[in-house]
DNA sequence: GCCTTTCTGGAACTTTTGTTGGATTTGGAC
DNA sequence: GTCCAAATCCAACAAAAGTTCCAGAAAGGC
């Protein structure tokens, strides 16, 4: 079959006959646009890679409000964290396109790492990258202000969102942005059009673009809108 | 020596000779209270191990407010994530008390890592386990309003602050409050006021206790204030 | 005991974020 | 092209969080 499993970097370093057991552990689904993958707080839906279409991995709370933790593209890999402590999925994952995945299940999962000691030292490498991702967002809902962390999600190329938010953001809604920042449509329009007053970023036909990287950077860093009364 | 490896997840299922090689890797380091463990940012401090004394993790933003990750006590173990890819270390380590640690280098504990598979089984665990903390927390700052966040701070021992906070809050200063949920001092004791005058919290000199279990649960779960008007 | 430092209580105010609701624009299906 | 659904713009308002400031209370060192 034609997967490509150097690419995936929790696979490399893993020998032929290593990789043939790994696919032949796998079973393959597909998924209609709209479908639900799995849910959160449910039974281990186990390890996911991506092989075709766009997931959006997510939380909702009570009030029914969403918090987009990630929006995938081929060829990614999610839901390790419930795949290897065979736990309660820790989110939703919901197949934005049609969707093509394979998936291993925990038990499998823990036969393969123990004895493939290659995939366990990748699980180990891709957990710990993980972790320090979700630092990342925590401290950014800690302490950045909406602006701020909408400048951040234009920046995203060198951010944490450049593993987990496969869009760029000038192809995404309004409301899928507000979801990945953590707040509500209005409030996003309400930034963007702060951000474009200032000439950080400019619209040309329907999209927005950077305007003032630099300024974006400034915004994202301190919190504060660049002051540029000076240019006279 | 007299450590006490059984106790810690991490060393679980380690036969007595694999104990006495990390035994071996650890260095032993004290601190005095105050003293600065190791930085955000800088080269990778290595795997510690707590064996005496509070030691707290956190993070800071440009305009220096705190945001407190874990406040642990032994036997706790910090760091796993720098250990283990031997990136810079994602957080702040400081001493509150005088403190001991065992420490053990990246380069060490690949090493171990790479001869003592159940080390390695166990650390994907811990990885695992702290992804869902993080997950946690972060849904936590998203979602939940001040009030919220600070009634599930009391009821902790159910929470994911179980793992990271080992001081109660009845314990805990306003200020040290604050930082745990990535606020302010005054926001803090407002949002208290209106605790304790909802019947949530009572003061008993000067700690304050849980006076309501059910209604800080409905707190923490919903957002919102129980009503308690109904009561005549 | 006294004095200093830390912690707490609380008011008044500002800023940011969230909400509501309506007007307008856009893209795509037909 | 026309029409519809989705997306956007924008203002006014409400609520939550952050800030500033000061007065008291408690704890700990001496």
């Amino acid at each position: 079959m034609g997967i490509h499993w150097q690419q995936i970097a929790l696979f490399r370093d893993i020998d032929r006959c290593g990789l043939g057991r790994i696919e032949a552990a796998a079973r393959h689904h597909t998924y209609q646009a709209g479908a639900t993958i799995f849910n959160e707080g449910e039974a281990c839906a186990g390890f996911h890679i991506l092989q075709e279409g766009l997931v959006r991995i997510y939380r909702m709370n009570a009030e029914g409000r969403l918090h987009t933790l990630s929006l995938l593209r081929p060829l990614s890999t999610f839901n390790e964290v419930a795949a290897v402590d065979g736990g309660p999925n820790p989110f939703n994952a919901v197949a934005v396109t049609n969707v093509e995945v394979l998936v291993i299940s925990h038990d499998r999962l823990l036969q393969l790492m123990s004895t493939l000691p290659a995939l366990l030292n990748n699980t180990v490498q891709a957990l710990a990258h993980l972790n320090r991702d979700y630092i990342e967002r925590l401290e950014d809902m800690t302490f950045r202000s909406i602006p701020s962390r909408l400048a951040k999600l234009f920046l995203y190329e060198s951010t944490a969102y450049a593993d987990q938010i496969a869009e760029a953001p000038t192809q995404l809604t309004q409301e899928e942005m507000a979801a990945i920042l953590g707040t509500t449509r209005e409030v996003v329009g309400r930034a963007l059009r702060g951000l474009l007053n200032a000439g950080l970023l400019e619209k040309r036909g329907r999209h927005v673009y950077i305007a003032d990287r630099r300024g974006l950077e400034w915004l994202a860093e301190t919190n504060m809108m660049p002051e540029r009364l000076r240019e006279r």
